[in-house]
DNA sequence: CTGACTGCAAATAGTTTGCATGACG
DNA sequence: CGTCATGCAAACTATTTGCAGTCAG
């Protein structure tokens, strides 16, 4: 948790890039969400702890965020922009709950035989997969199967 | 093909749909395009053949091609916003040219495997997933060589 | 100090809705 | 013929841009 702060800002700083108290809290609202953020619901999230903050600077810190690496889109669970934070840089995947939106990480997806044999047969040159996986976590399992 | 022409519109009218020249239009360009479409690009080649067209009814077609699963969004290329033909009606993948947007569909995932581990590990009820390869395709790949 | 960052307002892009007219079945 | 579909205009939502003031380094 706070490692992945950490290293956020420290990316930040490499690269030249200012830390301001607003930065700091998209940053901090995405770390802490388990679940995939709109840039409305980042916003509110900042507005809480900071009500003069525009919803401007969300999406300009969402675009250098995600420029830099350390925040991915998810693309499953309806909105095409949500976003997540990108734990250490290693290729993963998402599981995401349909019905709360909560997300998992996983790592192994095993696709690389099929992207060989899909590469070999169309001969495309393939720069990477998108993979989520969509359903329903236990809770919200257990909570509809109780209505 | 034609087949799937067919196909399409006999669907629309199980559901008591109408045919008109302008849902036929759509489904055509969609058809007849091996890549992904914008809302806009399908406008436009509408347009071509029927230039009183309204960009609303692009949207109203598709909503309802959609909805009746005849065709499907895409979401690695960029916009997420883009459609191709549903081929009839097995589960089925998308490998993306991201330099000219064809697409070419596969079948064979094999994440069945990896599906049900992950149900098992999180608890999580799987309904479906997303699987999308990006690449360049033959052509691009070899223009891109060229230059 | 000074350039990068912010917030406002306004512009733009993308999509949806209300309604009168038109056309498929 | 009745109803569903279309096209226009207008409403909305989401996102981007220009600009003057502010602040992190």
């Amino acid at each position: 948790m706070v490692y992945t702060e950490k290293r956020t800002e420290q990316e930040l700083r490499k690269h030249g890039f200012k830390i301001t108290p607003q930065r700091r809290l998209v940053i901090n609202a995405i770390i802490n969400s388990h679940e995939h953020l709109t840039p409305a619901a980042i916003y509110e999230r900042v507005r809480r702890e900071y009500p003069s903050v525009g919803l401007v600077t969300i999406y300009r810190t969402i675009v250098l965020l995600e420029g830099l690496g350390l925040i991915c889109e998810t693309h499953a669970g309806g909105s095409c922009r949500s976003y997540l934070i990108r734990r250490p840089s290693e290729h993963h995947h998402h599981l995401i709950c349909s019905d709360c939106g909560k997300v998992v990480d996983f790592t192994d997806c095993h696709l690389d035989k099929l992207e060989r044999r899909l590469a070999r047969e169309t001969r495309f040159k393939i720069n990477g997969h998108l993979l989520e996986f969509l359903g329903q976590c236990r809770e919200c399992k257990a909570r509809a199967g109780a209505k």
